[in-house]
DNA sequence: CACGACTCCTGCTGGC
DNA sequence: TGCCAGCAGGAGTCGT
C-alpha cells in the first residue's frame, strides 16, 4: 500500500526522468477512478513542459506551469516510467509519453485519482482536496506540544487521529500501527487522554517509522529509471502490523489484533501497556 | 464540531 | 477443482 514514503520514493524515482521534458502523448484507457479523469487531459498537457514535481501529503504533484496534475495513487496505485514499447497491461489506465519514456499509471482497485488543477483557479494548495490538510509529518512542525495541542479535546482512539489526514497527513493504518508501537503506546486509548511525554514519544516515533519507510524505500529507486515494470514497492520489517499470534520482536509477548474504526490494528498487550 | 459508519474497487485467501 | 464470501484499505460523505 503506498503510504507517504513510498509516495515520496516514487517522486524521487521520477524527478530525474522527466522533470525538463515535454508531454508527446497522452493516452487514457479508463477514466473511471475515485473521481473521473479529466476528458480534456490530452488538450491541456500535449506539448507542455514539466517543470517540477512536488507533493502535499499522499498527493503527487506535477506541475506544468498551466496548472498541476494531481495524482493519489490510493490503495493500489503505481506510477512507473518505462519505454514506450513496454505492453500495456490489464490495470494501465493513464500514460504520459515524453519522448522515448511513458510515465504509467497502474491502479488495479482504482481508489486513486488522476486529476487537473489550472492556474486560472488559483494556487494548487488551494485546491478542495489539498487545502483541508493537517501537518506534514517530516517537517520541524511535527514536535510533541504540536501533537499534544493537536489531541486535547479529541476523544477518538489515538491511531485514529494519527490516520486523520485533516490534522497529520501520510500516516496510514500499517505505519500508525508501528509508530505506536515505537512509542509504547496503545492504539485505543482516547487521544486526549495522552500525557505530553507521550506526545514527545510519539512524535517521535512517527518521524522514525517513516524516515526507516523512506531508508529503505531509498534503495528501490532503481525500479522507477529501469524500464522493467517491477514494482517499486518495498516491504519494511514490522514489529506488529499483521503479525497478530506471532511474538512481538522485543519482548516476545503474542501480538493481538483488533478492529478500531473498522481497520485491522495490531498491537503488543505489553510493550503498549494494553 | 467531532465521531463513527458506510462507500468506492479488485485481487487474494480460505472454507466447503 | 471451483465457487463464493470475506477481507484489505485512503479518504470522502453523511447521519448523529
Amino acid at each position: 500500500m503506498p503510504e507517504l514514503p513510498e509516495v515520496e520514493v516514487t517522486r524521487l524515482g521520477l524527478v530525474p526522468g522527466i522533470v525538463g521534458r515535454r508531454v508527446t502523448g497522452v493516452a487514457v484507457r479508463n477514466g473511471s477512478l475515485r473521481q473521473p479523469v479529466p476528458i480534456h487531459l490530452a488538450d491541456v498537457l500535449l506539448g507542455r513542459e514539466l517543470l517540477a514535481i512536488g507533493r502535499r501529503g499522499k498527493y503527487l504533484l506535477l506541475d506544468f506551469g498551466q496548472g498541476w496534475l494531481l495524482v493519489h495513487l490510493g490503495m493500489s496505485g503505481s506510477l512507473r516510467l518505462l519505454a514506450t514499447d513496454v505492453p500495456v497491461a490489464k490495470h494501465d489506465h493513464v500514460d504520459l509519453e515524453f519522448g522515448q519514456a511513458v510515465l504509467r499509471y497502474r491502479d488495479p482497485r482504482r481508489f486513486g485519482l488522476v486529476l487537473w488543477h489550472d492556474r486560472a483557479a488559483g494556487p494548487v494548495e488551494d485546491h478542495p482536496l489539498l487545502a483541508p490538510l493537517g501537518l506534514e509529518p517530516l517537517t520541524d512542525g511535527l514536535t510533541g506540544a504540536w501533537l499534544y495541542g493537536a489531541t486535547r479535546g479529541r476523544s477518538a482512539p489515538i491511531k485514529q487521529v494519527l490516520m486523520d489526514a485533516h490534522t497529520l497527513v501520510g500516516v496510514g493504518n500499517i505505519y500508525a500501527s508501528e509508530s505506536l508501537f515505537r512509542a509504547g503506546i496503545a492504539p485505543h486509548i482516547p487521544a486526549r487522554q495522552l500525557t505530553l511525554a507521550q506526545c514527545q514519544r510519539l512524535a517521535a516515533a512517527i518521524k522514525e517509522t517513516l524516515a526507516a519507510a523512506l531508508a529503505a524505500g531509498g534503495s528501490t529507486l532503481r525500479d522507477f529509471i529501469q524500464s522493467d515494470g517491477s514494482s517499486g514497492y518495498f516491504q519494511m520489517q514490522h514489529y506488529v502490523y499483521g503479525r497478530a499470534g506471532e511474538a512481538c520482536r522485543l519482548c516476545g509477548s503474542t501480538i493481538l489484533s483488533d478492529r478500531l474504526g473498522n481497520r485491522s490494528t495490531f498491537f503488543c498487550p505489553r510493550c503498549q501497556g494494553a
